[in-house]
DNA sequence: ATTGAGATTGAAAATAATTCTCAATATCAA
DNA sequence: TTGATATTGAGAATTATTTTCAATCTCAAT
């Protein structure tokens, strides 16, 4: 039971909990993301005394860790997902929400520019692209938007 | 006080109120991004019964039409704009919270990078750089994330 | 191993953001 | 002008997340 996770979180002064690290645990073993509630679900598999206010609390650790992303893909509540090894991004479905995770080595591209144009240091990356997946691609289109 | 909007709207068998367009214009008319909290408020001074929830039903209806974008920069609660003429994105400042809309030529190359590769049709482009800008550019930063 | 300072937890209440309910009102096609 | 019905305001309801606080657990120093 001790990881990386324990390392970092002792020299911070803070404490390694059974909790923690079960947390951890469910989120990296999930492919995908996961909403706080879905995560607390899974998590109550391991433990069912955890609760969903350890959940939150512990997702702001490992966010503040970097161990955990927390994305907004459009909807009013959060997801979150293990930090993964290589940056990637989403690109979700309108039709069938349906959430791809893709790599595009342009996107460095993009990130070099801003940082020279605006005179800023950019430490993350969030894109969403959506659109229509394959299956869905047809008719109703709307306007296009941005950020 | 007859609008694209109004033309819009009744072609779709909806009606034209004052409230909607009240809400839309004082979005046109702020440069920046209003959460719905803040769009409330500057509508009030137009019109003091406007109630908060018609802000965010409207808000609902102008991005169906297209005539408006919902950011979450980061934050719990959406930012809304009045839909631009050029596309563009955003920058956060991890430590003063400052946004910073810059446009990136590149971006469109990611696009096409995806778009070819996944089999997609993009509509919709939300970039989010963050870290710091020239005048915060300090020492505490963290690993880099990404979405 | 034991201890104790204080970090962490569970449970529930609190807050924040957004949506819904419903009776009253306003819009617009006829 | 009128009627069908879309829309509104006010407040209740819902959803997502955070906070409070007493009880418990962790870990560095015995």
């Amino acid at each position: 039971m001790e990881t990386d996770l324990h390392q970092a979180i002792t020299a911070s002064g803070l404490r390694m909990t059974r909790q923690r690290q079960v947390i951890l645990d469910v989120l990296r073993q999930s492919h995908g993301h996961l909403d706080a509630e879905a995560l607390h679900d899974r998590v109550r598999q391991q433990d069912p005394r955890i609760s969903l206010a350890t959940v939150y609390r512990t997702l702001a650790l490992l966010k503040e860790f970097g161990l955990v992303q927390e994305h907004r893909l459009g909807e009013e509540h959060g997801h979150f997902e293990a930090a993964p090894q290589a940056p990637h991004y989403h690109f979700t479905c309108l039709k069938c929400r349906k959430v791809i995770e893709f790599q595009a080595s342009s996107v460095q591209r993009v990130v070099r520019e801003v940082a020279a144009k605006e005179s800023v240091q950019i430490t993350d990356v969030h894109l969403l692209l959506s659109g229509y997946c394959a299956d869905c691609s047809r008719e109703g289109v709307e306007g296009n938007h941005e950020t």
